[in-house]
DNA sequence: ATTTAGATGTCGCCT
DNA sequence: AGGCGACGTCTAAAT
């Protein structure tokens, strides 16, 4: 990993063309040979880049001016023009070990799936992804009675998912096998409006606790 | 602008909950309270982040490590804790200028749109973004024997190009009123495959010169 | 301010 | 490898 801060112009041409005028900005060149060009602001997206693969050539121009180009795929590239470079330094990041991502909704959904009592007393799994004409349905359970019920799971439980579960039911009860099918919104926080919306629609909410999940999952498959 | 390379761990709770263990990274602190953690590979997505607008809060954990910890909107928080430091520095970057981009299809259709008889002699625009039920047509012409043209605009003509327009002109040709109508697939490149396809569906490949263009553009509204 | 469609999207899963 | 969908999508234009 390289850092450089400088005073650049940078000029792209590949998908489209695009154009940096001359100014001060911070340029991270990767082991990979990506390059980013940032600015003290906007958000994680560069103000231009290349993606690697690609190749780095540093050269100079014709007015004795360092410039980088940078090619990759289907010929594009990126060309750095340096008038003045303000700090330079390379560094020995090594192989990051990775994100792990965690509390995303399929998680949320396996869990539930594995302890599907926690939602509603009684409550058993039929099947995780139910598929339905129009898309699959969270989980589709039966409680102690033997109804069904169909369960939307979201880490946030807002009006859209509410709306969602709406539809999957609307469905479903259209099936003589199936019906009467009730429904459960399970999220680990559930809004105030998508809590009233459910309860217009006869949906019944679950906030579910995750830490408290995970930890019956440690301890079942564990065991220590 | 602050830039940091550091052994550090970064977690995040927001949207979802993410956990990034200790490895040698970079993070780049911005202006306006947004971080960047990157990594030395991937694109240019960090591993993760904080878009703005947030709040750096530089403490000291139980442990006497330096932590920071950003707040962003929805009590969004992404704590780093730092193990080593091995690089810190800032630079006062200023205000970008900002991107121009050119070239992109927008651009090109529009001058396609002023400039029609640049694809085929005597050609002449009926309407730009023609509607049709699958979506719009970029260009709808007339020849100078009054039959329908439907050009599709691409930057580089490919496959998908190519069945785009096809597929609009299977339409269109359901239409007494239009049929018979033809097509030109127009790009500033076109890709050999996606010329082979084209010949085989009858549809006609016109290379644009964009500059070309620009100028006869430039020439007219400008004046000198 | 809110919504909508494009993006040099990127990323991961699946056939 | 190629297609499809989700994303902490981001971004800018149009309503």
């Amino acid at each position: 990993m390289r850092l450089v801060v400088a005073r650049c112009q940078v000029d792209y041409a590949g998908r489209l063309t695009a154009h940096l005028p001359m100014a001060t900005r911070v340029l991270m060149l990767k082991a990979d040979g990506s390059v980013l060009v940032h600015s003290d602001g906007g958000s994680y997206k560069p103000l231009n880049w290349m993606s690697p693969p690609c190749t780095v050539r540093e050269g100079v121009g014709e007015d004795g001016r360092v410039e980088w180009v940078v090619t990759g795929k289907n010929d594009d590239t990126l060309r750095i023009v340096v008038d003045e470079v303000l700090h330079d330094s390379r560094h020995d990041l090594g192989v990051d070990p990775g994100l792990v991502k965690d509390g995303v909704e399929k998680h949320l959904q396996e869990l539930l799936a594995e302890h599907p009592a926690s939602l509603a007393e009684g409550l058993t799994l039929v099947r995780r992804e139910y598929p339905t004409a129009i898309g699959p349905v969270d989980l589709m359970c039966r409680d102690a009675a033997g109804a069904s019920v169909a369960v939307e799971v979201k880490r946030r439980g807002e009006i859209d998912g509410v709306e969602q579960l709406t539809r999957y039911l609307e469905l479903l009860n259209r099936d003589p096998l199936l019906a009467p099918v009730r429904g459960i919104f399970a999220a680990q926080e559930i809004r105030p409006q998508a809590r009233v919306l459910a309860a217009d629609r006869g949906i019944a909410c679950a906030v579910v606790d995750y830490d408290a999940l995970r930890g019956m999952d440690d301890s079942e498959h564990r065991l220590f």
